[in-house]
RNA sequence: GCCGCGUUGGUCAAUCGGUUAAGACGCCUCCCUUUCACGGAGGAAUGACGGGUUCGACUCCCGUACGUGGUACCA
Protein backbone atom coordinates (compact mmCIF):
# COMPACT_ATOMS: atom_id res chain seq x y z
CA UNK A 1 0.00 0.00 0.00
CA UNK A 2 1.20 3.44 -1.19
CA UNK A 3 1.67 6.06 1.61
CA UNK A 4 -0.99 8.40 1.04
CA UNK A 5 -0.39 11.89 -0.65
CA UNK A 6 -2.78 14.14 -1.91
CA UNK A 7 -2.21 18.12 -3.14
CA UNK A 8 -3.69 21.38 -3.48
CA UNK A 9 -2.47 22.91 -6.39
CA UNK A 10 -4.05 26.53 -7.37
CA UNK A 11 -2.70 29.25 -9.89
CA UNK A 12 -1.75 32.46 -8.00
CA UNK A 13 -4.35 34.93 -10.02
CA UNK A 14 -6.35 36.18 -7.09
CA UNK A 15 -8.15 36.15 -4.19
CA UNK A 16 -8.53 31.65 -2.60
CA UNK A 17 -12.30 31.26 -3.75
CA UNK A 18 -14.28 29.69 -0.97
CA UNK A 19 -14.52 26.28 -3.52
CA UNK A 20 -10.77 26.07 -3.98
CA UNK A 21 -10.61 26.53 0.39
CA UNK A 22 -12.97 23.67 0.26
CA UNK A 23 -10.66 21.51 -2.56
CA UNK A 24 -7.91 21.55 -0.20
CA UNK A 25 -9.97 20.98 2.42
CA UNK A 26 -11.30 17.52 1.41
CA UNK A 27 -7.91 16.96 -0.20
CA UNK A 28 -6.34 17.46 3.56
CA UNK A 29 -8.76 16.08 5.59
CA UNK A 30 -8.25 12.46 3.18
CA UNK A 31 -4.67 12.58 3.55
CA UNK A 32 -4.50 13.22 7.23
CA UNK A 33 -7.47 10.96 7.56
CA UNK A 34 -4.82 8.11 6.06
CA UNK A 35 -2.31 9.34 7.63
CA UNK A 36 -0.54 10.59 4.80
CA UNK A 37 0.79 13.89 3.41
CA UNK A 38 -0.74 16.63 1.92
CA UNK A 39 1.08 19.36 -0.38
CA UNK A 40 0.79 22.04 -1.88
CA UNK A 41 1.62 22.89 -5.19
CA UNK A 42 2.05 26.02 -7.31
CA UNK A 43 0.68 26.21 -10.66
CA UNK A 44 2.11 29.37 -12.11
CA UNK A 45 2.53 28.10 -15.16
CA UNK A 46 0.59 30.95 -17.05
CA UNK A 47 2.76 34.10 -16.85
CA UNK A 48 0.35 36.55 -18.75
CA UNK A 49 -2.00 35.43 -15.83
CA UNK A 50 0.61 35.89 -12.48
CA UNK A 51 -0.62 38.22 -9.66
CA UNK A 52 2.34 38.91 -7.26
CA UNK A 53 1.85 38.48 -4.00
CA UNK A 54 -1.22 35.99 -4.70
CA UNK A 55 1.10 32.94 -3.65
CA UNK A 56 1.62 34.21 -0.67
CA UNK A 57 -2.04 34.93 -0.14
CA UNK A 58 -2.98 31.63 -0.54
CA UNK A 59 -0.13 29.99 2.09
CA UNK A 60 -1.85 32.60 4.30
CA UNK A 61 -5.28 31.87 3.99
CA UNK A 62 -4.97 28.19 4.20
CA UNK A 63 -2.70 28.62 7.71
CA UNK A 64 -5.49 30.47 8.60
CA UNK A 65 -7.66 28.13 7.85
CA UNK A 66 -5.53 25.60 9.81
CA UNK A 67 -4.58 23.61 6.26
CA UNK A 68 -0.95 23.15 6.88
CA UNK A 69 0.68 21.53 3.92
CA UNK A 70 3.17 18.89 4.92
CA UNK A 71 5.29 20.37 1.71
CA UNK A 72 5.05 22.99 -0.44
CA UNK A 73 6.96 26.78 -1.53
CA UNK A 74 7.48 27.22 1.97
CA UNK A 75 8.38 23.77 3.56
CA UNK A 76 10.18 22.50 0.59
CA UNK A 77 10.38 18.55 0.85
CA UNK A 78 11.72 15.83 -1.13
CA UNK A 79 10.09 16.83 -4.14
CA UNK A 80 10.95 20.37 -4.49
CA UNK A 81 11.01 23.08 -6.31
CA UNK A 82 6.72 23.23 -5.62
CA UNK A 83 6.45 25.92 -7.79
CA UNK A 84 5.72 24.80 -11.60
CA UNK A 85 7.84 27.84 -13.11
CA UNK A 86 10.62 27.02 -11.19
CA UNK A 87 10.62 22.99 -13.02
CA UNK A 88 9.86 24.09 -16.09
CA UNK A 89 13.04 22.20 -17.54
CA UNK A 90 10.95 19.15 -16.77
CA UNK A 91 8.22 19.32 -18.99
CA UNK A 92 10.07 19.69 -22.30
CA UNK A 93 11.84 16.37 -21.70
CA UNK A 94 8.19 14.54 -21.21
CA UNK A 95 6.76 16.25 -24.32
CA UNK A 96 9.52 15.80 -26.33
CA UNK A 97 9.40 11.83 -25.44
CA UNK A 98 5.47 11.65 -26.29
CA UNK A 99 6.21 13.29 -29.62
CA UNK A 100 9.23 10.42 -30.30
CA UNK A 101 6.64 7.83 -29.22
CA UNK A 102 3.96 9.34 -31.32
CA UNK A 103 1.98 9.88 -28.83
CA UNK A 104 2.21 14.12 -29.47
CA UNK A 105 3.12 16.54 -32.27
CA UNK A 106 4.45 19.58 -33.19
CA UNK A 107 2.36 22.57 -34.39
CA UNK A 108 3.37 25.63 -36.27
CA UNK A 109 0.36 27.51 -36.34
CA UNK A 110 -0.11 30.92 -35.02
CA UNK A 111 -3.45 32.24 -33.54
CA UNK A 112 -4.47 33.42 -36.31
CA UNK A 113 -3.94 30.28 -38.28
CA UNK A 114 -6.36 28.74 -35.13
CA UNK A 115 -8.86 31.42 -35.51
CA UNK A 116 -9.00 31.07 -39.54
CA UNK A 117 -9.95 27.67 -38.36
CA UNK A 118 -12.34 28.17 -36.44
CA UNK A 119 -13.92 30.42 -38.50
CA UNK A 120 -14.02 28.22 -41.37
CA UNK A 121 -15.32 24.82 -40.09
CA UNK A 122 -17.70 26.49 -38.24
CA UNK A 123 -21.44 25.59 -38.80
CA UNK A 124 -24.55 25.30 -37.22
CA UNK A 125 -24.03 21.82 -35.64
CA UNK A 126 -20.54 22.79 -34.45
CA UNK A 127 -20.18 26.34 -33.47
CA UNK A 128 -16.36 25.39 -32.17
CA UNK A 129 -14.71 23.49 -34.02
CA UNK A 130 -11.64 21.84 -32.30
CA UNK A 131 -8.23 21.24 -33.47
CA UNK A 132 -8.86 17.59 -33.28
CA UNK A 133 -7.97 14.46 -35.52
CA UNK A 134 -10.55 16.10 -38.21
CA UNK A 135 -8.71 19.53 -38.55
CA UNK A 136 -4.80 18.51 -37.71
CA UNK A 137 -4.53 17.51 -40.96
CA UNK A 138 -5.08 20.57 -42.43
CA UNK A 139 -2.85 22.82 -40.06
CA UNK A 140 0.76 23.39 -40.06
CA UNK A 141 1.74 20.36 -37.64
CA UNK A 142 4.39 17.51 -37.81
CA UNK A 143 1.95 15.15 -38.68
CA UNK A 144 0.33 17.34 -41.64
CA UNK A 145 3.86 18.57 -43.05
CA UNK A 146 6.68 16.50 -44.22
CA UNK A 147 9.80 16.13 -41.97
CA UNK A 148 11.93 17.88 -43.95
CA UNK A 149 9.55 21.34 -43.95
CA UNK A 150 8.89 20.61 -39.75
CA UNK A 151 13.07 21.03 -39.63
CA UNK A 152 12.98 23.88 -41.95
CA UNK A 153 10.44 25.53 -39.76
CA UNK A 154 12.47 24.53 -36.46
CA UNK A 155 15.17 26.21 -38.10
CA UNK A 156 13.78 28.88 -38.99
CA UNK A 157 13.16 29.63 -35.21
CA UNK A 158 9.21 29.68 -35.74
CA UNK A 159 7.48 29.38 -32.64
CA UNK A 160 5.88 25.83 -32.13
CA UNK A 161 3.49 23.85 -29.47
CA UNK A 162 3.24 20.40 -28.72
CA UNK A 163 -0.06 18.83 -28.87
CA UNK A 164 -1.77 15.59 -27.76
CA UNK A 165 -2.80 13.05 -30.55
CA UNK A 166 -6.06 11.54 -29.23
CA UNK A 167 -6.61 8.16 -30.55
CA UNK A 168 -9.29 7.92 -33.52
CA UNK A 169 -11.59 5.54 -31.90
CA UNK A 170 -11.34 4.29 -28.65
CA UNK A 171 -13.82 4.82 -25.34
CA UNK A 172 -11.33 6.20 -22.26
CA UNK A 173 -12.62 4.91 -18.71
CA UNK A 174 -11.39 5.90 -15.68
CA UNK A 175 -13.26 5.53 -12.08
CA UNK A 176 -13.83 8.48 -10.03
CA UNK A 177 -13.89 7.85 -6.13
CA UNK A 178 -17.09 9.93 -6.49
CA UNK A 179 -19.14 9.24 -9.64
CA UNK A 180 -17.84 5.89 -10.42
CA UNK A 181 -16.96 4.95 -13.92
CA UNK A 182 -16.67 7.89 -16.19
CA UNK A 183 -16.57 7.13 -20.53
CA UNK A 184 -15.46 9.60 -22.97
CA UNK A 185 -15.34 8.94 -26.47
CA UNK A 186 -11.62 9.99 -27.56
CA UNK A 187 -12.90 10.83 -30.72
CA UNK A 188 -14.71 14.03 -28.90
CA UNK A 189 -11.57 15.19 -27.48
CA UNK A 190 -9.50 17.88 -28.92
CA UNK A 191 -5.48 17.64 -29.05
CA UNK A 192 -4.94 19.99 -26.25
CA UNK A 193 -1.52 21.35 -25.95
CA UNK A 194 0.79 20.30 -23.81
CA UNK A 195 3.88 22.52 -23.99
CA UNK A 196 3.13 26.12 -24.86
CA UNK A 197 5.88 28.29 -27.51
CA UNK A 198 7.02 29.98 -24.09
CA UNK A 199 8.22 26.02 -23.35
CA UNK A 200 5.75 26.70 -20.33
CA UNK A 201 3.45 23.43 -19.89
CA UNK A 202 0.17 23.70 -19.69
CA UNK A 203 -1.95 22.49 -16.95
CA UNK A 204 -2.99 18.89 -18.79
CA UNK A 205 1.04 18.25 -19.08
CA UNK A 206 2.29 19.67 -15.81
CA UNK A 207 -0.22 17.98 -13.78
CA UNK A 208 0.63 14.90 -14.83
CA UNK A 209 4.38 14.83 -14.60
CA UNK A 210 3.93 16.62 -11.19
CA UNK A 211 1.71 14.39 -9.55
CA UNK A 212 3.74 11.48 -10.92
CA UNK A 213 7.33 12.84 -9.37
CA UNK A 214 5.79 13.51 -6.72
CA UNK A 215 4.35 10.63 -6.02
CA UNK A 216 0.21 11.85 -5.40
CA UNK A 217 -2.23 8.77 -4.79
CA UNK A 218 -5.23 10.74 -5.15
CA UNK A 219 -6.15 13.85 -7.04
CA UNK A 220 -9.24 16.26 -5.73
CA UNK A 221 -10.13 19.00 -8.24
CA UNK A 222 -13.17 20.36 -8.94
CA UNK A 223 -16.17 18.99 -11.47
CA UNK A 224 -15.02 21.77 -14.38
CA UNK A 225 -11.76 19.24 -14.79
CA UNK A 226 -14.56 16.28 -15.60
CA UNK A 227 -13.99 17.03 -19.52
CA UNK A 228 -10.25 16.94 -19.60
CA UNK A 229 -9.85 14.05 -17.69
CA UNK A 230 -9.57 11.69 -20.82
CA UNK A 231 -6.55 13.80 -21.78
CA UNK A 232 -4.71 13.13 -17.96
CA UNK A 233 -5.46 9.52 -18.48
CA UNK A 234 -4.18 9.18 -22.18
CA UNK A 235 -0.65 11.19 -20.76
CA UNK A 236 -0.72 9.18 -17.47
CA UNK A 237 -0.89 5.91 -20.20
CA UNK A 238 1.60 7.03 -22.59
CA UNK A 239 4.21 8.17 -20.21
CA UNK A 240 4.48 4.66 -19.15
CA UNK A 241 3.10 5.82 -15.97
CA UNK A 242 -0.45 4.10 -15.65
CA UNK A 243 0.47 1.80 -12.32
CA UNK A 244 0.94 5.20 -10.71
CA UNK A 245 -1.70 6.98 -11.61
CA UNK A 246 -3.31 8.58 -8.57
CA UNK A 247 -7.10 7.82 -8.11
CA UNK A 248 -9.76 10.72 -9.00
CA UNK A 249 -12.41 12.80 -7.28
CA UNK A 250 -13.89 15.18 -9.12
CA UNK A 251 -15.43 17.75 -6.58
CA UNK A 252 -19.13 19.25 -6.86
CA UNK A 253 -19.18 22.67 -7.65
CA UNK A 254 -20.45 25.45 -5.29
CA UNK A 255 -23.13 27.60 -6.82
CA UNK A 256 -24.64 30.76 -6.49
CA UNK A 257 -27.48 31.28 -4.00
CA UNK A 258 -30.07 32.37 -6.35
CA UNK A 259 -29.58 32.25 -9.83
CA UNK A 260 -27.73 30.06 -12.26
CA UNK A 261 -24.11 29.31 -12.02
CA UNK A 262 -21.14 28.81 -10.57
CA UNK A 263 -20.50 31.12 -6.95
CA UNK A 264 -17.85 33.49 -8.52
CA UNK A 265 -16.00 36.57 -6.69
CA UNK A 266 -18.46 39.44 -7.86
CA UNK A 267 -21.29 37.07 -6.36
CA UNK A 268 -19.94 38.03 -3.12
CA UNK A 269 -20.50 41.60 -3.43
CA UNK A 270 -23.41 41.72 -5.45
CA UNK A 271 -25.24 39.53 -2.69
CA UNK A 272 -23.54 41.09 0.38
CA UNK A 273 -21.50 37.89 0.96
CA UNK A 274 -17.76 37.13 1.35
CA UNK A 275 -16.33 34.52 -1.43
CA UNK A 276 -12.97 34.43 -0.59
CA UNK A 277 -11.19 33.23 2.77
CA UNK A 278 -9.68 36.31 3.45
CA UNK A 279 -9.50 40.27 2.22
CA UNK A 280 -8.32 40.35 -1.32
CA UNK A 281 -6.92 43.60 -2.72
CA UNK A 282 -6.24 43.19 -5.95
CA UNK A 283 -2.57 45.19 -7.13
CA UNK A 284 -3.60 46.06 -10.08
CA UNK A 285 -6.97 47.75 -9.56
CA UNK A 286 -6.68 47.90 -5.94
CA UNK A 287 -9.79 46.82 -5.59
CA UNK A 288 -10.60 45.23 -2.12
CA UNK A 289 -12.65 42.12 -2.00
CA UNK A 290 -13.60 41.14 1.57
CA UNK A 291 -12.84 37.69 2.75
CA UNK A 292 -14.09 35.36 5.75
CA UNK A 293 -12.01 36.26 7.90
CA UNK A 294 -12.01 40.29 8.26
CA UNK A 295 -16.32 39.80 8.06
CA UNK A 296 -15.45 38.11 11.39
CA UNK A 297 -15.43 34.61 11.12
CA UNK A 298 -13.55 31.96 13.01
CA UNK A 299 -11.65 29.50 10.83
CA UNK A 300 -12.90 26.59 12.69
CA UNK A 301 -16.83 27.92 11.96
CA UNK A 302 -15.25 28.44 8.08
CA UNK A 303 -13.59 25.02 7.46
CA UNK A 304 -16.76 23.51 9.30
CA UNK A 305 -19.25 25.04 6.84
CA UNK A 306 -16.90 24.01 4.12
CA UNK A 307 -16.65 20.04 5.07
CA UNK A 308 -20.56 20.23 5.75
CA UNK A 309 -20.87 21.44 1.98
CA UNK A 310 -21.05 18.33 -0.20
CA UNK A 311 -19.85 15.85 2.35
CA UNK A 312 -22.21 14.24 5.27
CA UNK A 313 -21.18 12.26 8.16
CA UNK A 314 -24.11 10.80 8.27
CA UNK A 315 -24.71 11.48 11.79
CA UNK A 316 -27.02 14.55 13.34
CA UNK A 317 -23.93 15.77 13.91
CA UNK A 318 -23.07 19.10 12.05
CA UNK A 319 -20.69 21.05 14.39
CA UNK A 320 -17.28 19.56 14.16
CA UNK A 321 -13.66 20.05 15.05
CA UNK A 322 -10.75 19.65 12.56
CA UNK A 323 -9.76 16.57 14.49
CA UNK A 324 -13.52 15.09 14.08
CA UNK A 325 -13.53 16.04 10.55
CA UNK A 326 -10.48 13.91 10.06
CA UNK A 327 -11.35 11.55 11.82
CA UNK A 328 -14.86 10.86 10.22
CA UNK A 329 -13.99 11.97 6.82
CA UNK A 330 -14.52 10.02 3.99
CA UNK A 331 -15.05 10.05 0.22
CA UNK A 332 -18.13 7.66 0.08
CA UNK A 333 -20.08 10.17 1.64
CA UNK A 334 -19.54 13.10 -0.49
CA UNK A 335 -22.50 14.44 -2.26
CA UNK A 336 -22.42 14.27 -6.05
CA UNK A 337 -24.91 17.08 -6.88
CA UNK A 338 -23.57 20.84 -6.61
CA UNK A 339 -24.90 22.38 -3.64
CA UNK A 340 -26.09 26.28 -3.68
CA UNK A 341 -24.10 28.45 -1.40
CA UNK A 342 -25.99 29.60 1.76
CA UNK A 343 -24.86 32.56 3.77
CA UNK A 344 -27.36 32.50 6.31
CA UNK A 345 -25.99 28.45 6.97
CA UNK A 346 -22.77 29.82 7.24
CA UNK A 347 -23.54 32.33 9.79
CA UNK A 348 -25.11 30.13 12.14
CA UNK A 349 -22.08 27.39 11.72
CA UNK A 350 -19.80 30.69 12.73
CA UNK A 351 -22.76 31.34 15.56
CA UNK A 352 -22.27 27.95 17.07
CA UNK A 353 -19.08 28.46 17.40
CA UNK A 354 -18.34 31.38 18.81
CA UNK A 355 -20.54 30.00 21.78
CA UNK A 356 -19.01 27.21 21.94
CA UNK A 357 -15.60 28.91 22.05
CA UNK A 358 -13.76 29.65 25.72
CA UNK A 359 -14.22 33.41 25.84
CA UNK A 360 -10.81 33.60 27.18
CA UNK A 361 -9.70 31.72 23.55
CA UNK A 362 -12.28 34.40 22.32
CA UNK A 363 -10.11 37.46 23.62
CA UNK A 364 -7.35 37.76 21.76
CA UNK A 365 -9.92 38.03 18.70
CA UNK A 366 -12.42 39.98 20.22
CA UNK A 367 -10.12 42.73 21.87
CA UNK A 368 -8.40 43.95 18.56
CA UNK A 369 -12.39 44.74 17.80
CA UNK A 370 -12.66 46.49 20.30
CA UNK A 371 -9.48 48.62 20.25
CA UNK A 372 -10.11 49.46 16.50
CA UNK A 373 -13.13 51.22 17.91
CA UNK A 374 -10.63 53.42 20.34
CA UNK A 375 -12.14 50.62 23.26
CA UNK A 376 -8.42 50.96 25.12
CA UNK A 377 -6.91 50.13 28.55
CA UNK A 378 -9.12 47.68 28.91
CA UNK A 379 -8.61 44.89 31.68
CA UNK A 380 -8.64 41.55 30.22
CA UNK A 381 -10.49 39.66 32.87
CA UNK A 382 -13.31 42.24 32.61
CA UNK A 383 -13.09 41.78 28.94
CA UNK A 384 -13.23 38.49 29.35
CA UNK A 385 -16.45 38.33 31.67
CA UNK A 386 -17.70 40.65 29.39
CA UNK A 387 -17.09 38.19 26.50
CA UNK A 388 -19.08 35.15 28.59
CA UNK A 389 -22.02 37.35 28.96
CA UNK A 390 -22.64 38.63 25.24
CA UNK A 391 -21.16 35.79 22.89
CA UNK A 392 -24.84 33.94 22.83
CA UNK A 393 -26.05 37.66 20.85
CA UNK A 394 -22.86 37.49 18.20
CA UNK A 395 -23.19 36.20 15.38
CA UNK A 396 -19.95 37.35 13.96
CA UNK A 397 -16.55 38.02 15.94
CA UNK A 398 -17.07 42.37 14.53
CA UNK A 399 -21.18 42.13 16.31
CA UNK A 400 -18.84 42.03 19.88
CA UNK A 401 -18.44 46.08 18.86
CA UNK A 402 -22.41 46.90 18.96
CA UNK A 403 -22.81 43.60 21.85
CA UNK A 404 -20.30 45.02 24.54
CA UNK A 405 -19.81 48.83 23.90
CA UNK A 406 -21.85 49.78 26.72
CA UNK A 407 -19.69 47.67 29.21
CA UNK A 408 -16.97 50.21 28.18
CA UNK A 409 -18.12 53.54 27.31
CA UNK A 410 -21.26 55.51 27.69
CA UNK A 411 -23.98 55.57 25.21
CA UNK A 412 -23.47 57.91 22.15
CA UNK A 413 -27.20 57.59 21.26
CA UNK A 414 -30.27 56.67 23.27
CA UNK A 415 -33.25 54.78 21.53
CA UNK A 416 -35.92 57.11 23.44
CA UNK A 417 -38.51 55.70 21.25
CA UNK A 418 -38.52 52.35 23.34
CA UNK A 419 -39.76 54.74 26.42
CA UNK A 420 -41.46 58.19 25.40
CA UNK A 421 -44.58 56.74 25.10
CA UNK A 422 -44.83 55.71 28.90
CA UNK A 423 -42.47 57.96 30.28
CA UNK A 424 -43.96 60.53 32.82
CA UNK A 425 -42.50 62.90 35.73
CA UNK A 426 -43.33 59.82 38.61
CA UNK A 427 -40.81 57.94 36.45
CA UNK A 428 -38.17 60.66 36.14
CA UNK A 429 -38.92 61.36 39.38
CA UNK A 430 -37.75 57.20 40.34
CA UNK A 431 -34.98 57.67 38.85
CA UNK A 432 -33.38 61.00 40.75
CA UNK A 433 -34.00 59.24 43.77
CA UNK A 434 -32.64 55.86 42.17
CA UNK A 435 -29.84 57.27 41.09
CA UNK A 436 -29.06 58.84 44.76
CA UNK A 437 -29.61 55.45 46.01
CA UNK A 438 -27.23 53.78 44.06
CA UNK A 439 -24.59 55.54 45.96
CA UNK A 440 -26.39 53.67 49.06
CA UNK A 441 -25.51 50.16 48.32
CA UNK A 442 -23.31 48.20 50.08
CA UNK A 443 -22.62 44.88 48.47
CA UNK A 444 -22.03 45.69 44.65
CA UNK A 445 -23.75 43.07 42.94
CA UNK A 446 -26.77 42.69 40.65
CA UNK A 447 -28.54 40.83 43.02
CA UNK A 448 -28.55 43.25 45.22
CA UNK A 449 -29.26 46.12 42.94
CA UNK A 450 -32.10 44.48 41.59
CA UNK A 451 -33.64 43.77 45.03
CA UNK A 452 -33.17 47.87 45.89
CA UNK A 453 -34.23 48.78 42.32
CA UNK A 454 -37.48 46.74 43.00
CA UNK A 455 -37.89 47.76 46.83
CA UNK A 456 -37.65 51.46 45.33
CA UNK A 457 -39.71 50.52 42.52
CA UNK A 458 -42.67 49.54 45.31
CA UNK A 459 -42.63 53.02 47.23
CA UNK A 460 -42.94 54.65 44.40
CA UNK A 461 -45.91 52.72 43.49
CA UNK A 462 -44.67 51.50 39.88
CA UNK A 463 -44.08 48.13 38.87
CA UNK A 464 -40.38 47.56 38.46
CA UNK A 465 -41.16 45.89 35.17
CA UNK A 466 -42.02 49.13 33.74
CA UNK A 467 -39.19 50.74 34.97
CA UNK A 468 -36.45 48.15 33.94
CA UNK A 469 -36.91 49.36 30.09
CA UNK A 470 -36.20 52.77 30.63
CA UNK A 471 -33.03 52.24 33.02
CA UNK A 472 -31.85 49.73 30.23
CA UNK A 473 -31.83 52.53 27.38
CA UNK A 474 -30.19 54.63 30.06
CA UNK A 475 -27.36 51.95 30.17
CA UNK A 476 -27.15 50.57 27.32
CA UNK A 477 -28.79 52.97 24.87
CA UNK A 478 -31.19 50.28 22.65
CA UNK A 479 -33.15 46.96 23.68
CA UNK A 480 -30.58 44.69 23.73
CA UNK A 481 -27.84 43.02 26.02
CA UNK A 482 -27.70 41.42 29.32
CA UNK A 483 -29.74 41.83 32.25
CA UNK A 484 -29.88 45.35 33.43
CA UNK A 485 -28.57 44.72 36.91
CA UNK A 486 -25.38 42.63 35.69
CA UNK A 487 -25.03 45.62 33.36
CA UNK A 488 -24.60 47.74 36.18
CA UNK A 489 -22.73 45.19 38.73
CA UNK A 490 -20.12 45.58 35.92
CA UNK A 491 -19.91 49.22 35.07
CA UNK A 492 -20.32 50.61 38.08
CA UNK A 493 -22.03 53.10 40.39
CA UNK A 494 -20.59 55.85 39.03
CA UNK A 495 -21.13 54.86 35.25
CA UNK A 496 -24.73 54.05 36.37
CA UNK A 497 -25.46 57.41 37.68
CA UNK A 498 -23.71 59.48 34.99
CA UNK A 499 -26.06 57.59 32.79
CA UNK A 500 -28.91 58.28 34.07
CA UNK A 501 -28.07 61.27 34.70
CA UNK A 502 -27.62 61.91 31.49
CA UNK A 503 -30.96 60.55 30.04
CA UNK A 504 -32.82 62.86 32.26
CA UNK A 505 -31.11 65.57 30.35
CA UNK A 506 -31.56 64.70 27.38
CA UNK A 507 -35.63 63.40 28.28
CA UNK A 508 -36.18 66.51 30.38
CA UNK A 509 -36.02 69.10 27.35
C1' G B 1 -24.68 22.59 -31.34
C1' C B 2 -21.74 18.62 -29.25
C1' C B 3 -19.79 16.06 -24.97
C1' G B 4 -19.47 15.11 -19.59
C1' C B 5 -21.72 15.34 -14.85
C1' G B 6 -25.88 15.96 -11.86
C1' U B 7 -31.44 16.17 -9.98
C1' U B 8 -35.00 14.33 -2.18
C1' G B 9 -38.72 20.65 1.15
C1' G B 10 -36.64 27.77 -0.32
C1' U B 11 -31.24 25.97 1.17
C1' C B 12 -27.71 22.01 3.16
C1' A B 13 -29.06 17.04 3.42
C1' A B 14 -30.21 11.29 5.68
C1' U B 15 -32.07 6.98 3.20
C1' C B 16 -27.62 2.40 0.15
C1' G B 17 -35.76 -2.07 -2.51
C1' G B 18 -40.12 -2.48 2.44
C1' U B 19 -39.54 4.18 7.07
C1' U B 20 -45.47 7.91 9.29
C1' A B 21 -39.14 10.06 3.77
C1' A B 22 -34.41 11.81 9.42
C1' G B 23 -31.90 16.13 10.95
C1' A B 24 -30.07 21.24 10.24
C1' C B 25 -30.53 26.47 8.28
C1' G B 26 -34.28 29.93 7.25
C1' C B 27 -39.62 30.99 8.14
C1' C B 28 -44.11 30.84 11.53
C1' U B 29 -46.52 29.85 16.59
C1' C B 30 -45.92 29.19 21.72
C1' C B 31 -42.94 28.81 26.49
C1' C B 32 -38.78 31.00 29.22
C1' U B 33 -37.24 36.27 29.77
C1' U B 34 -41.14 42.72 31.37
C1' U B 35 -34.83 43.93 26.51
C1' C B 36 -32.11 41.33 22.76
C1' A B 37 -30.23 36.74 22.48
C1' C B 38 -29.60 31.72 24.35
C1' G B 39 -32.58 27.58 25.59
C1' G B 40 -37.22 24.59 25.18
C1' A B 41 -41.94 22.90 22.64
C1' G B 42 -44.59 22.78 18.15
C1' G B 43 -45.83 23.96 12.81
C1' A B 44 -45.80 24.70 7.42
C1' A B 45 -42.58 22.70 3.54
C1' U B 46 -39.54 17.41 -0.25
C1' G B 47 -38.52 12.42 -3.90
C1' A B 48 -38.53 16.81 -11.75
C1' C B 49 -41.61 13.97 -15.43
C1' G B 50 -42.83 9.43 -18.21
C1' G B 51 -41.95 4.44 -18.91
C1' G B 52 -40.10 -0.14 -17.30
C1' U B 53 -37.76 -4.19 -13.60
C1' U B 54 -39.93 -6.06 -8.90
C1' C B 55 -44.67 -8.89 -4.53
C1' G B 56 -42.83 -3.83 -3.41
C1' A B 57 -39.28 1.69 -5.80
C1' C B 58 -36.83 8.06 -3.56
C1' U B 59 -33.59 3.93 -4.02
C1' C B 60 -32.19 -0.32 -10.00
C1' C B 61 -32.69 0.42 -15.75
C1' C B 62 -34.30 3.51 -20.08
C1' G B 63 -36.15 8.01 -22.06
C1' U B 64 -37.56 13.21 -21.49
C1' A B 65 -37.09 17.74 -19.06
C1' C B 66 -34.26 20.87 -16.25
C1' G B 67 -29.67 22.38 -14.03
C1' U B 68 -24.47 22.62 -14.34
C1' G B 69 -19.52 22.20 -16.39
C1' G B 70 -16.45 21.83 -20.69
C1' U B 71 -15.76 22.86 -25.78
C1' A B 72 -8.27 28.21 -25.12
C1' C B 73 -0.79 28.25 -26.31
C1' C B 74 -6.44 29.76 -18.58
C1' A B 75 -6.21 27.05 -14.71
Amino acid sequence: MRRVRTRFAPSPTGGLHLGGVRTALYSYLFAKHHGGDFVLRIEDTDRNRFVEGAEQYIVDCLNWCGIQADEGPHQPGPYAPYRQSERKDQYRQYAEELVKKGYAYYAFDTAEDLEQMREQYKSPGNPSPQYDRHTRKHMKNSLSATETQVKTWMDEGLPYVIRIKMPENETIIFEDMIRGEIHNESALVDDKVLLKADGMPTYHLAVVVDDYLMKITHAFRGEEWLPSAPVHIKLWEYLGWADHMPEWAHLPLILKPEGNGKLSKRDGDRLGFPVFAMDWKDPQSGELMTGFKEMGFLPEAFINMLAMLGWHSGEEQEIFTKEELIRKFSMERVHKGGARFDFEKAKWFNHEWIKHTDSSTLLPLVQPILEEKEIKEMNVDYLVQVISLVKDRCTLLNDFYTQSVFFFQSPTSLDLEAVQSKWNNEKANFFQVWSDELGQIQEWNAPAIENRFKELATIHQIKAGELQMPYRIMLVGGKYGPAVFLISEFIGVKNCQERIKHFLNVIGN
